[in-house]
DNA sequence: CTGTTAGCGCGTTCAG
DNA sequence: CTGAACGCGCTAACAG
């Protein structure tokens, strides 16, 4: 292993009053010529070929060549190409990964975990978000075909990207919901059992009254966390009361006024929040209001985030292994770049109740 | 809505059969050939170059020819291959972003700010991360001269990448912090000003034993804080104490133990915490010990986070425009990409004290 | 073991 | 206004 080869680049770089004069400024129109395979092969004295082979260990070169091209290369600072390499190969090492909001922490782990996975095999990662939009979606598919990049995990909003990437023979895995028409590998969490298990804390603790507040979405995730809570009040003997279940659009500019609205007039003695942004706009209003919990009602959230640990009293929250959920997703991925046709995969996670303070029984 | 569709994941899943005989599977060998501009070329019954013309709109083409390319494009859904066009003209329109760490709110948030403008000017973002990792901040420095990135955005660790991204002809703009050894354009927040409103406040609440908490780096960020904290001292007319100062590593496994030491051989009355991270540690050990804020101890952190007007009391803060540094940072980017050369610009944006329940009065 | 040849897909000359 | 030719930098065949 060469490790080292790399490591001191700092040592080629010239102090600043060089720099100046000898290399034009970035930009300027003065161009720095990037050093080329052919530039070292010129300067070792070999073809191109050789250098290639030498530089990234295919094929036969003499230990002789090989190592004279080697320290040439690290002496001229040579960075291969990537897009000249690429577009040779027809494959970039680029996964592209597309996610609904960059700024959710749900998502942002999910897309540390896929580019942990992803480093290991020397792939690289970028991500892109569609604020829940399909055309932005599809929008980001181009962006990889365009890109030629071997595949693209994302949290689907519509079915147009998958179908497309899948069209150009990219591989694709869905990860926290599955949307597509067409089959490809997916993981996903067992909302279902998320929501029961929330449902079933709930009426454990007596309650009765237990309104559901989810996203008013065409994903498997709200749909799973629905049934859950069906299923729950179910077991629990309870009836279910559509009134007592509030789907709200991801935007919706009156989200706080609908929960308001769900607590004047139907008055629940518990809330499941189905997401962690429903849970913390409940949060808000419980607090403006003076209401405190659970002497006054009872919360349940759906994905951990920190901040719920650290209020006080910490929210009861169905938590997600959603670093492992971008693992597997990544790890998906790779075994279908590497092998041949597998029947598509759905990989399915299981959640956790997690028992906080925001729960409690009921009051009389 | 068919929100039952997918409920039972397993059910959509199309057997084997259908999925090898109608798509080719991806990666399965059966290749499915991406269209080329000479695809759509020879179907319109042009060359390629006035495809190419046509479909960008650059040199002569003649209304019906231009026409007929773009329907005959649409219709194949042609997708122009980037690493084609980025060989071609020797610079991608992918700009490298590298941050610290990407869990980090307030990371990810400057990210977000950078990919606004970014997006408008019509290029894609790479984001990075380097864990604070110079040899890692190299790497990624290393990928996007591959890519031939035009310009890459940076949260400095080390001076080496600036170096070797600008020896390469590559526009950098740092952010945050300061680090490069070679001029190149920034964008920082007013940290001086930042710790000395910190401090003063906390002098002003009458505090006279009022701890640094900051990080061990070699970062502007930091000196500008710390710098700021002598200075409020200073105009407060407090003597500065340097065993009052605690700076702590990155990293460092021990950081809560160091905090407990802090409080327990120096009893301080109020702790300035110069990074949401430490804020959030302090935060933690007070908690654990029963200590009251800001009874027994004051805080003020830098960097507001959402958990900081969470909790209860409220953490006072120092909070930074982060959105707008990421965008301002994109802005001189592009601006650098654009024109000529400019001599290096930094830009200092003003942070605002966020004064909420965490800071009191010193209690006798 | 090595060099020569060819071509990935595109944009940019330069003649027509 | 259009097409033919060329080359960006790299790697895979194929001779030698």
């Amino acid at each position: 292993m060469n490790r080292c080869r790399w490591c001191i680049p700092t040592e080629a770089i010239q102090p600043d009053a060089l720099v100046t004069t000898q290399t034009p400024h970035p930009n300027s129109g003065g161009e720095v010529q990037p050093v080329t395979l052919a530039d070292i092969a010129r300067e070792a004295g070999t073809s191109a070929s050789t250098a290639s082979r030498a530089l990234n260990g295919r094929g036969y070169v003499s230990e002789a060549a090989r190592d004279r091209l080697i320290a040439v290369a690290n002496r001229m600072g040579y960075v291969p190409n990537a897009s000249a390499r690429t577009l040779k190969q027809r494959r970039s090492r680029v996964v592209g990964v597309v996610v609904s909001d960059l700024g959710n922490q749900f998502y942002a782990r999910l897309a540390a975990g896929i580019e942990q996975v992803l480093r290991e095999a020397n792939y690289q990662m970028m991500v892109l978000g569609d604020n829940s939009e399909p055309t932005e979606e599809v929008a980001g598919a181009r962006t990889f075909i365009a890109m030629r990049a071997p595949g693209v995990i994302m949290t689907p909003v519509g079915s147009g990207a998958t179908e497309l990437l899948r069209s150009q023979g990219v591989a694709v895995v869905e990860v926290d919901r599955r949307l597509a028409g067409v089959p490809c590998d997916a993981v996903v969490i067992d909302n279902e059992r998320g929501g029961r298990e929330a449902t079933m804390h709930l009426a454990g603790l007596g309650h009765e009254r237990i309104a559901l507040l989810g996203v008013a979405t065409n994903w498997t995730s709200d749909a799973g966390r629905l049934q859950g809570y069906r299923t729950g009040l179910r077991k629990a003997g309870l009836p279910f009361d559509k009134r007592l279940v509030v789907r709200i659009p991801l935007d919706a500019p009156d989200t706080e006024a609908r929960i308001a609205a769900l607590l004047d007039e139907r008055a629940p003695t518990a809330i499941f929040a189905a997401s962690n942004t429903l849970a913390e706009q409940v949060w808000r209003v419980l607090r403006r209001r003076g209401l405190v919990m659970p002497g006054d009602v009872s919360i349940v959230g759906f994905d951990d985030s920190p901040w719920m640990e650290m209020v006080e009293p910490g929210i009861t929250v169905v938590e997600q292994p959603t670093l492992e959920l971008g693992r597997t997703a990544a790890r998906l991925l790779l075994r279908r770049l590497r092998g041949p046709t597998h029947v598509p995969a759905v990989e399915i996670l299981q959640p956790r109740l997690v028992v906080r303070g925001s729960t409690g029984p009921v009051e009389p």
